[in-house]
DNA sequence: GCCAACGTTGGC
DNA sequence: GCCAACGTTGGC
């Protein structure tokens, strides 16, 4: 079992709003880029752990957990010409973007990307890296055990 | 709204 | 296959 890191604009899909959502799942779709799909097609399991992040609004940081439940399939809004992601270069027999499904597990207190920056034992985190852009980030065990020690 | 960082595109 | 131009991300 692989822990992750998954971002979410809040204006988009919150930890509220995945609460709310039928059987509390959610397809992951919209995502972009190839690192971060690769780790949905590749690498991501039922079960797998998953700091959700709020991202791109007033107070940034971890809000839940949630937990992948179903494995990555092609992406439906990479078909639909009325989709702001729409890819005109994928086809149902190639299809290019791939989504896994969450599903809620808990809502958090919300840990502030300055307080993650504050502890040194989570230097490490893709997350903090200058310049990190990747919605999907691999987590270390050992950070995810940290981090939900201070939740 | 700014801007640094980075991924993608496309001409050559 | 290089690399400049461009677009996007996301914290501040």
């Amino acid at each position: 079992m692989r822990y992750w890191l998954m971002k979410s604009e809040p204006s988009d899909v919150s930890i509220d709003d995945l609460a709310s959502m039928p059987e509390q799942t959610v397809a992951w779709y919209g995502v972009r880029n190839y690192q971060a799909r690769n780790f949905m097609r590749d690498q991501m399991r039922v079960g797998d752990q998953v700091f959700f992040y709020h991202s791109s609004c007033p107070a940034p940081g971890i809000a839940g957990i949630a937990e992948v439940c179903k494995l990555a399939y092609p992406d439906a809004t990479q078909f639909d010409s009325d989709s702001k992601y729409f890819d005109p270069k994928a086809t149902s027999q190639n299809p290019r973007w791939f989504n896994v499904d969450v599903r809620f597990v808990r809502k958090t207190r919300l840990v502030g990307i300055k307080e993650l920056r504050n502890h040194p034992e989570l230097a490490g985190m893709r997350i903090l890296q200058t310049g990190n852009r990747l919605s999907i980030t691999p987590v270390d065990p050992a950070e995810w055990n940290f981090v939900m020690d201070i939740i």
